[in-house]
DNA sequence: CGGGATCCAAGCAGATACTG
DNA sequence: CAGTATCTGCTTGGATCCCG
């Protein structure tokens, strides 16, 4: 136990791997978390429909994933005993804070994506002979 | 080629898998992508200097993420051919714009520490019997 | 020194079947 | 409907060897 605290990954200093963001950055780089809160965006939504919205991803992926959503306190779980059971899936008040800067990071892809494409292209054409 | 364009993942709509900017969110998302990029933070770096920075990451992960990044025009790579070869990478300019967005993340991150631990304690504390 | 190629292990993720 | 459990395939990534 190294008591790492908050220390920039980004910044200058320690990249290292045990540093506590990198958790973070683990769980919002998984392939499902950021479909699943950008489904959650506007409110309360059913487990079902979450698979509708986000498709393609698996029943146990969407379980798996928000659960894991659930533990870090980002998504709050509401059961309805009814008869068929009814689950649905909120974002709680951090989670929605996290919106913010996922939101800053799609507004980058979204302006670069002409960049990267081109770039791409380029790239695969080979040794460019300038 | 369904020419899909720059739609929001998040914002309410197509949480679509064809969505070109789930590529973007699926570059930063492997592991070490925002790693390097911080390694890259300020300026010209050698390649064993990436790899001493960014600590743990294997030669073949770090080659590999270093040619994706320069396929997207992110980083730009300097071979200097002396005679033991020196190459250099730097960030491009498009990929010091995407510092940004990364920064803002990483703010979260470290913002939410204490509450993502905290959470996830409680959680498997078990069922609280409140 | 930088990095390509290969081999192999572990983890991630899908399909299926079964429960409350 | 909303899960859990299991089995399996595929991808990811590490270790190693070799080349410029």
């Amino acid at each position: 136990m190294v008591t790492t605290q908050a220390e920039s990954v980004l910044g200058g200093s320690p990249y290292r791997a045990d540093c506590p963001t990198r958790h973070i950055l683990d769980r919002i780089g998984d392939r499902w978390t950021v479909l699943i809160v950008g489904a959650l965006w506007d409110g309360s939504v059913r487990f079902s429909e979450v698979r509708r919205r986000v498709e393609g991803i698996s029943q146990k992926m969407l379980t798996q994933t928000l659960r894991g959503l659930e533990r870090d306190g980002l998504v709050h779980r509401t059961v309805h005993p009814e008869v068929p059971v009814r689950v649905e899936y909120t974002l709680t008040e951090a989670g929605r804070t996290l919106r913010e800067p996922l939101r800053a990071l799609e507004q980058w892809a979204i302006a670069n994506l002409g960049n990267v494409s081109a770039s791409q292209d380029a790239y695969d054409r080979g040794p460019t002979s300038s």
